[in-house]
DNA sequence: ATATATTATTAGGCTCATCTAATTTATTTT
DNA sequence: AAAATAAATTAGATGAGCCTAATAATATAT
């Protein structure tokens, strides 16, 4: 059926073309499976005899429908295994990527079905990541970065854009959690750096990287 | 470093080591693991060589300290598994063995850990099998089969030798479940029938087959 | 103790997912 | 537009884990 080359081959598809759009080029994979662009380009075209993408030589790879699905259907596998760890095993949020990697290919429809009610059917992962329905449908996400806001704004912190190890780890020791209110107090045109208060309470100034990084709502 | 094949290697050939006792024959090994005889015999050569098992051509394997304690790892996943698969997300003993087949090859240490703990470190399975710790060791068991309890022991159903799935739904049907207490009312000598009454309340009448199959202890 | 039947091993090959080196195609730069 | 650079593809090979068919070793029966 569909192997764990192949899972992971279109999940790297789905999230290179969520990133940059349009074609996924065969040195994009490369580099994000760490793999040889040789490699790349004999699985994909293996799967685009499945009608699993369809690829132009030369011009890179897109999902089709069929392989679409399958790749949202692995993201949810993920989110929700993510919400599990941290929710239920007390990891966090820095830390359960990894596993996740692992538990998302395990294949069991009711094992996937049980697990969402276990952990009564949550709409975002630990990082705020929106997690896609059984049919591969995801809510329609009202976000923004809060590069993107404009001082005054009461807005809450509702995920990140970037998920490396160092920005959760930045963010946990900084004391900056998902749920967090910031209040835009200052923003300073010169190196977009923002001054906000959070939670009503202490005051911080943040970097571009960092409120590039941070993805809030307005609140109320 | 241990591969999915190897793994399932390993823990076949601890579990028909546990059945039958001394050296495990390839044609068992290829009967259990559905491959070609020749296929093991290519596959002990390769994990003798890195000292997971001891070979002796034409006899047979055993499993050396290392391959043992890298497959009595992959049963006590298996189990805490089986466990969070039941208690948690209420899944049922006969429904969990195949999804558990698969979670139990997930590595991380940590991972097992905290499952451990979510589920208060549980000393047997679903089906009564003892997990062993994370060292490797299992507790002793004081179980026995029903067929060698004698008329007038009061014991507690703690676990079944076998694991079909037919036996296993034979038991749930008749509503037979783990913790169940037996009072041995009377057994026919000539085919080894048993007369239980089950809870001090539903008398049973039990073929040889099943009570062959039924480990209990005695009851203080 | 020899013949028969069973079990195990060897020999040779296959597929999957990968590799490196060589070549071709596409994109920049001058 | 030609030259230089970068990216993608092809060709040929490898290791893991499996296969079938042929042979060898062991166990069983006569």
């Amino acid at each position: 059926m569909t192997s764990l080359a192949e899972e992971n081959y279109l999940k790297a598809i789905y999230k290179l073309h969520e990133k940059n759009g349009g074609m996924v080029s065969t040195s994009a994979l490369a580099e994000t499976l760490k793999v040889s662009a040789a490699s790349v380009t004999d699985f994909i075209k293996k799967i685009a005899v499945k009608k699993l993408v369809s690829y132009e030589k030369s011009k890179g790879v897109i999902l089709t429908e069929k392989g679409r699905l399958i790749a949202v259907n692995i993201i949810r596998k993920h989110r929700l295994w993510e919400v599990w760890l941290v929710n239920k095993l007390d990891f966090r949020w820095d830390e359960v990527h990894e596993i996740a990697e692992q538990l998302e290919h395990v294949i069991s429809d009711e094992l996937i079905a049980q697990l969402d009610k276990h952990l009564g059917y949550p709409t975002a992962d630990p990082h705020g990541d929106l997690i896609p329905d059984a049919k591969g449908h995801f809510a329609k996400s009202i976000s923004k970065p809060l590069l993107d806001c404009s001082k005054g704004d009461l807005v809450k912190f509702i995920g990140v854009a970037e998920h490396s190890n160092s920005f959760l780890q930045y963010l946990t020791k900084n004391n900056i959690n998902l749920g967090d209110e910031f209040l835009v107090t200052a923003i300073e045109e010169f190196d977009n750096t923002f001054q906000v208060k959070v939670n009503n309470k202490m005051q911080k100034h943040l970097s571009k990287e960092v409120v590039k990084n941070l993805l809030v709502v307005i609140n109320n």
